[in-house]
DNA sequence: AGTTGTGTTGAAGA
DNA sequence: ATCTTCAACACAAC
């Protein structure tokens, strides 16, 4: 479940391991994760670029390449990249992790591609429900697709205030938790952090997303940035699958607020958390403390 | 053994 | 236009 906080964790531990590195080979089991061009064109077209940097818009993971080109990843619900050595079988596709440590675990076994760097090392994408996509192309292109174009302001970027949080979020009529997870009005926030914003505001996550007053509104954006970034500290959340680049859990989870704790006694008031849908995702709540 | 739920998000349907 | 539902896929838990 990269959320921003993991997609974070990602790019920053990429960018440490794998900037000015050359890419010298591309290899997939599963063609349809190559959502443009294909997988063929990808491989003869990234062969021999060299990593300058590695960053993030949204949960999207950016590579800018040398020759302006640009690789994007998207690892959607179970996807995660990391870094290391695996045997390649090519004509059964098993995928081997070489040594011992955390790439053993079987959350981290289904790779389903993998990029080579020339000094030996290589960036895999582990994906059980095969749902992360790639793209690769220039880099004017790539940032022109929908994925980024249609993104709202990323909830951690410093040039989004107050005010235009406000009026992006108040403006919808859908659900205050929905809404919050539109990447289209804000990118970068999903399930497990919504809950823990909307708790920490005291907002009930069906409220509308109009009807949420100006003082929960600036609770909800300081709650948002302070969450937020702690949970990068923490490297992120492994509620499921979620691993960083080493294949290691982040520890978020030990400390989460509200999310998938149905039941438990409320943190602050000790009524027990409930849980309902909004859209078709649950959302945790406390409904003595949370009001609509 | 069948049903239900699981992080995302685009596309289709209303 | 705007909101809701479904689909992509695999697996664990009940």
């Amino acid at each position: 479940m990269p959320e921003l906080p993991e997609v974070e964790t990602i790019a920053r531990d990429l960018n440490r391991k794998v900037a000015g590195e050359t890419i010298v080979d591309f290899w997939t089991d599963w063609p349809k994760v190559v959502k443009r061009p294909n997988p063929t064109q990808l491989r003869q077209g990234i062969k021999g670029l060299q990593i300058r940097r590695v960053g993030r818009i949204g949960k999207n993971v950016l590579f800018h390449l040398s020759e302006n080109k640009m690789l994007l990843v998207h690892q959607k619900m179970t996807g995660h990249l990391m870094v290391g050595k695996w045997r390649i079988d090519k004509k059964t596709g098993k995928v081997t992790p070489l040594g011992k440590g955390a790439l053993q675990e079987k959350v981290n076994q289904y790779i389903h591609a993998i990029f080579t760097l020339e000094k030996g090392s290589m960036i895999a994408l582990s994906d059980m429900r095969k749902f992360a996509r790639i793209a690769f192309g220039d880099e004017e292109d790539i940032l022109k697709l929908p994925d980024i174009n249609k993104l709202g302001p990323d909830a951690l970027s410093p040039k989004l205030s107050v005010k235009e949080f406000k009026e992006r979020v108040g403006e919808r009529s859908k659900a205050i938790k929905a809404t919050l997870m539109d990447p289209s009005v804000v990118a970068g926030i999903g399930n497990i952090y919504a809950d823990d914003i909307l708790w920490s505001a005291r907002v009930h996550p069906l409220k509308p997303a109009n009807k949420v007053t100006a003082k929960e509104m600036d609770e909800i954006f300081e709650h948002t940035q302070r969450i937020l970034k702690r949970a990068v500290r923490l490297r992120g959340t492994s509620v499921g699958d979620y691993r960083d680049t080493a294949g290691r859990k982040g520890r978020y989870g030990r400390e989460v607020l509200v999310y998938q704790k149905t039941g438990d006694p409320c943190l602050r008031c000790g009524t027990p958390i409930q849980r309902t849908k909004v859209g078709q995702r649950s959302a945790h709540f406390c409904p003595r403390c949370q009001k609509l």
